[in-house]
DNA sequence: CCGCAGATGTCGGATTCATGACAGTCGTAA
DNA sequence: TTACGACTGTCATGAATCCGACATCTGCGG
């Protein structure tokens, strides 16, 4: 299963200085980014292909070798966001720092809000083409597709309507936790919605009729007396 | 430096001083991209329905209302990239810009050059998402050259027209994904489109006539009922 | 036996699509 | 220019099917 919550996005951060790592450090976690660091353009490299980060931020200079290089290095073999983070404001550095493949550029000083910002722009730009992926949920011999809205067992599609497929996708997004109905209404059928929970009921035994081989005595989708449902595999 | 693509990028430059727009112009064409203008937020958002840019670059302070606002209003319903390019330096405003979903914020007095590689920062980090289109898809018998416009079953050309062909390409484009009808109406008709969204069904019904072998039950382009139509092999 | 949660069946209003017809628009050829 | 056809958007109608509501039944524990 994938993660299903909101994780913090994780930066990490290349500057050979302590002292800036640390407030920089501070100050993004205060943001709520998960922040690593790399003293150097080696440790940094290591450390992507250790732990790839959301964002990377990248100091011009380095004591091993310059950040446009790091930068292309990390181009070579990534396309992990960069954002160049540095003093140098010279409006060639600006260039050559983009060209070198990076997505953006800031100039010390930082105001932490500017380039949590920046970040978020970025991630903003980045995360879809990411997210596609992630949406192909297997539960049993189950396949969930998200995106295509389609359930297929064996190959087959199950003819779900829109919903009793939410239901089954909100049960599959959390695998094998216990939803309770108010949860369940709460995410199939809105916020605003104030009928009977029961109304829980009656889907979730139309989806057991698709779902299950033998729904009088269901497999996957199953009642937690007292509690809700839960899907397990 | 020109870009290298056999066709030029588009930019939209909106700002009302057209001494500023005449001198950024110059300085872009001379970078190699084709610049359309815009006076005021109502002409830009007019100008990105008529024919969407390939990037937006929006100054803060227009006559009719603010950037923020229209930056807000393009990402209402269009993914285009936007630069803020604008006089006003102070972090709140950046951070403002990035927030309303900007992805970039520059600051006048410009430098051609550096506003020219955040274009091209930009761009390669959009492009791959469009990329897909630009290619020749198939989709089950169906043959689709997005480029060429034309779509052939056998080697035999299909005579779609101009919108069943974007509702087409658009389809095959997230093969396998559900799209709305909000998603198509966005895409084929254009940002800014206030019709009813009936006229998918319609369109779809006409698309189907032509590349469905059977239209009374089609195989590839299927209702997903209540939540739109997807494209299937 | 009672009380309760879950399961089941059914019904009718509400949604949602498919379909055919029609009118307006646009480009082109005469 | 006009006439024409292709294309497009709008609408009304009917059919399909969804889904909330209700009534009832079952199984289990106390």
């Amino acid at each position: 299963m994938r993660n299903t919550g909101p994780v913090a996005h994780s930066l990490l951060l290349v500057d050979d200085e302590p002292r800036i790592r640390r407030v920089l450090r501070l100050a993004l976690e205060d943001e709520g980014y998960q922040v690593a660091e790399a003293a150097n353009g080696y440790d940094a490299l290591a450390a992507l292909r250790r732990e790839p980060p959301d964002v990377v931020l990248l100091d011009l200079m380095l004591p091993d070798r310059d950040g446009f290089t790091v930068c292309r290095e990390i181009r070579r073999a990534s396309d992990v966001p960069v954002i160049m983070v540095t003093a140098r404001t010279d409006s060639h550095d600006v260039v050559a720092g983009l060209e070198a493949g990076a997505d953006d550029y800031v100039t010390k000083p930082l105001v932490a809000k500017e380039l949590s910002a920046r970040i978020r722009a970025l991630l903003r730009r980045v995360e879809p083409a990411n997210a596609r992926q992630a949406e192909l949920l297997e539960v049993g011999d189950l396949r969930i597709d998200v995106l295509g809205a389609e359930v297929t067992r064996d190959g087959e599609a199950l003819p779900l309507t829109r919903t009793e497929f939410k239901l089954l996708a909100e049960l599959a997004g959390a695998e094998g936790k216990v939803l309770s109905r108010e949860q369940l209404l709460s995410k199939v059928w809105g916020y605003g919605y104030f009928g009977d929970s029961r109304i829980v009921d009656v889907h979730v035994r139309r989806l057991r009729l698709k779902i299950e081989r033998d729904p009088a005595s269901p497999t996957h989708l199953v009642t937690a007396r007292g509690l809700g449902y839960r899907l397990v595999s």
